[in-house]
DNA sequence: TCACCTTATGCAACATTTTGCACATTTTAT
DNA sequence: ATAAAATGTGCAAAATGTTGCATAAGGTGA
């Protein structure tokens, strides 16, 4: 029960259909939970019936029908819930470092070429969430209560791209690599 | 299909029952990828369908019976397969970062809880990863190849958890927790 | 014109993960 | 003595997530 969270979190500020929240998913809210678009019409489905959201249809001139979405009261009322409650963390599930055991049992190139390949999308990310930065969240201490928030997850991520880009250069240096 | 690779990378090094893996993926592996006892039976049983793995029941005197699993050559090929091959990177999904998003709408005090809570997780288990280098992994440039796969995958730890720390400070500062 | 992209929603099958329960034995602590 | 913890294996149900496919309309570029 998070998939739901991640939408009424999105659904907070504006009303957003299915296509309109997969969009989302893929950028800003999406550094920091991904979701395909299956996954998401079929979320809004239970949650319509669970009565968190409320739909609306609209049609449109030239463009297919739209189905917009609504958060209930009902619906907010789960999602301070879930806000105020303790969510233990979830374990990474990173694929390289379990990879990394067993490179002394078969041929590392393909995984060293693998670390250098996940430093450039890294440091590709970082740019994308410097450039965000600069534009919108310069100032940090200025910002309202809920832009402080967004802020905050995006600096998570800076940081958390800029740690694994460091990581990457450790492990390419100490894998020989370099030399 | 993973869990099953992260199995086969615990039996590289020796033969385990379902029951010492369970253990081992609560303490070394288990750092970067997590799994519950029920979960490892099941895959074991999936793999020995596969043929990936074979089993050997001990018979043990004043304890119950268990089942020792061991690699086959199938398995190894596919262990090594999944190593050379390309992975995407799948999300972090975590909790906190979208739970942000929320703080001007609800209660602040709780989520700044969180993360202070966060924080000493973080830094207990900092401290087992550092106690764990200093000990095994002081001097990283002269291990053994498989050794040195070990010690990055312990480096990413201390990393992460470095950084996650870090940005607890951050959060707490802006958040007007320390004022 | 034909292929492809964008907008827009959805089903079905499968794989994965989590949660709760059940069983059985032996050692350890109260 | 009695309870609890450790050793050991497992089932069943539910939640979650992925993959592939289907449909439909309109716009864009070669």
């Amino acid at each position: 029960m998070a998939l739901s969270h991640a939408i009424m979190t999105a659904l907070l500020e504006e009303n957003l259909s299915g296509y309109d929240l997969a969009k989302k998913f893929d950028m800003s809210l999406g550094f920091f939970w991904q979701a395909s678009h299956q996954q998401i019409y079929q979320e809004l489905k239970k949650m319509l019936e669970r009565g968190w959201l409320s739909s609306d249809t609209v049609e449109q001139a030239g463009k297919p029908n739209k189905i917009l979405y609504a958060l209930t009261g009902d619906g907010k009322s789960a999602l301070d819930d879930w806000v105020v409650a303790q969510t233990k963390a979830r374990s990474a599930k990173e694929d390289l470092y379990v990879k990394l055991y067993n490179i002394g049992h078969c041929d590392p190139e393909p995984l060293i070429g693998e670390i250098a390949d996940r430093q450039l999308q890294c440091q590709r990310q970082l740019a994308l969430y410097l450039k965000i930065k600069e534009r919108h969240y310069a100032e940090p201490e200025t910002l309202p209560i809920n832009r402080k928030g967004i802020y905050l997850a995006l600096s998570a991520g800076i940081r958390q791209q800029q740690m694994h880009i460091d990581w990457c250069d450790e492990a390419l240096e100490l894998l020989g690599a370099l030399a």
